[in-house]
DNA sequence: TTTCTAACA
DNA sequence: TGTTAGCA
C-alpha cells in the first residue's frame, strides 16, 4: 500500500516479517509501544518507522529478556519536556510531565501544548525507533537542555 | 481472505 | 501471547 509517497504494510505482512502473530502486533499497540495509522475501516497500516520500532521491540524482548511492561517503562521515562523545550508553565499543566506510568504519546490530552499535535510526527516518538542507538538517543534527550543553554 | 474488537484461556 | 466469536 502507498500513501503520501510512503510505503505501508498491513498487519498480516508485518507479523510475517517478525514471525509473530497479528495478535502480538496488536498487543504492542494496545500497550502504547507503537502508533500505527489506521484507515477509516479501522485497519492498521505500518510505515518504515513502525517496522523499525517493532524490530527494536522484538530485539529487546528476545535479546534483553524484557517484556512489554518493561519496554513501556523505558518509553515512559523519556523526558519529552526537554525534547520539546517546554516552559515551566507548560510543564506545570502537562500530565505527561507528572506521569511516569505511560509514554507521553499515551497520556497526551488536549490541555497540554502537545494537544493538537500528532505524536507520530514528534521526535519524542520517532527517535525511539533505532534500537542499536537507543542509549545515545536517551542520552541526547536528557542533555538537550544543556545544549540549548550553550547555543 | 484478511482484519477488526472484545473477551477469555 | 494465543484463541475464539461475530462482523465488515
Amino acid at each position: 500500500m502507498k500513501r503520501n509517497d510512503e510505503l505501508y504494510y498491513p498487519i498480516g505482512i508485518v507479523a510475517e516479517m517478525f514471525d509473530v502473530s497479528v495478535g502480538t502486533i496488536r498487543a504492542y499497540e494496545k500497550e502504547g509501544l507503537i502508533l500505527p495509522r489506521k484507515t477509516e475501516g479501522k485497519h492498521r497500516y505500518f510505515n518504515r518507522n513502525d517496522i523499525s520500532r517493532i524490530a527494536c521491540i522484538r530485539k529487546m524482548i528476545t535479546e534483553k529478556g524484557l517484556n512489554i511492561a518493561g519496554i513501556k517503562m523505558i518509553f515512559s521515562i523519556i523526558p519529552c519536556w526537554e525534547v520539546k523545550q517546554c516552559s515551566t508553565e507548560d510543564r506545570t499543566h502537562c500530565p505527561a510531565y507528572h506521569n511516569a506510568d505511560a509514554p507521553c504519546w499515551e497520556i497526551k490530552n488536549m490541555d497540554s501544548v502537545c494537544g493538537p499535535l500528532d505524536c507520530r510526527e514528534c521526535p519524542v516518538y520517532i527517535d525511539m525507533h533505532n534500537c542499536d542507538d537507543l542509549k545515545n538517543t536517551l542520552k541526547r534527550f536528557y542533555t538537550l537542555k544543556k545544549e540549548a543553554k550553550k547555543g
